[in-house]
DNA sequence: TATATAAGCAACCACATGGTTTCGCAAAAT
DNA sequence: ATTTTGCGAAACCATGTGGTTGCTTATATA
């Protein structure tokens, strides 16, 4: 067993897809993002912590509060992982493309 | 705490991604799949069951043979997931794009 | 200056996770 | 008929995970 952090292990927590998705559009303090889930806000700022270490998340501070920004491109690695599987699904799609073809073009005869 | 069975947890391993991307092109036994890790059997098979369980997996009896088909299908629903965001980046490279026309257009003059 | 507020850190806890070994069972091979 | 093989299930173990409470530090505000 080895420490794991990396982006998959960071989304795979529901509380941290949902604080994702909840600071995609705009930064947030750890308190304001609290106030959205059943949590403590400590509980929040592990989950934070864990979302920066994989660098999904970039901290700002100002004042005494701490605003934190989806780092939305770091996302797109898990968009890159997907493409060998997109090739697959794509590859089939265009059999079944074929398939439902030589089904018209019998039909026809 | 709950137990938690779905797609984002089975791709946190990374063992599991492994298998993933391994039988994404041919089904394959548990001890086919066995010989490409450094863990026993029976590791690889409750790594299976987990892809079974969240449905990213199924099974194929042959004699005492069990063959483990990947089910792609399953895997757009992270494709699915990540539509949100890839908005986002889409709009912010749009954002980019003006940018870059607005300082071409200011050299010109 | 005293106090309230925002946030991180540490210690603790119950349960989840990923691995192992051991076992049993059914199918294939001898 | 006996042995080998392929597999899953169960019991066990060390470590990871997600939450809590309690504390400290730094900035605002009375």
């Amino acid at each position: 067993m080895y420490i794991r952090r990396d982006i998959f292990q960071a989304i795979a927590d529901p509380t941290r897809r949902a604080i994702i998705t909840l600071i995609a559009f705009q930064t947030m303090t750890p308190n304001a993002i609290a106030e959205h889930f059943d949590i403590t806000r400590q509980a929040v700022s592990k989950h934070l912590r864990i979302l920066t270490e994989c660098e999904l998340v970039k901290q700002q501070s100002e004042g005494r509060e701490i605003y934190y920004q989806l780092q939305i491109n770091k996302m797109k690695e898990i968009d890159k992982w997907l493409d060998q599987f997109r090739k697959i699904w794509e590859t089939r799609y265009s059999q079944l493309d074929t398939l439902l073809a030589n089904i018209k073009d019998k039909k026809k005869k």
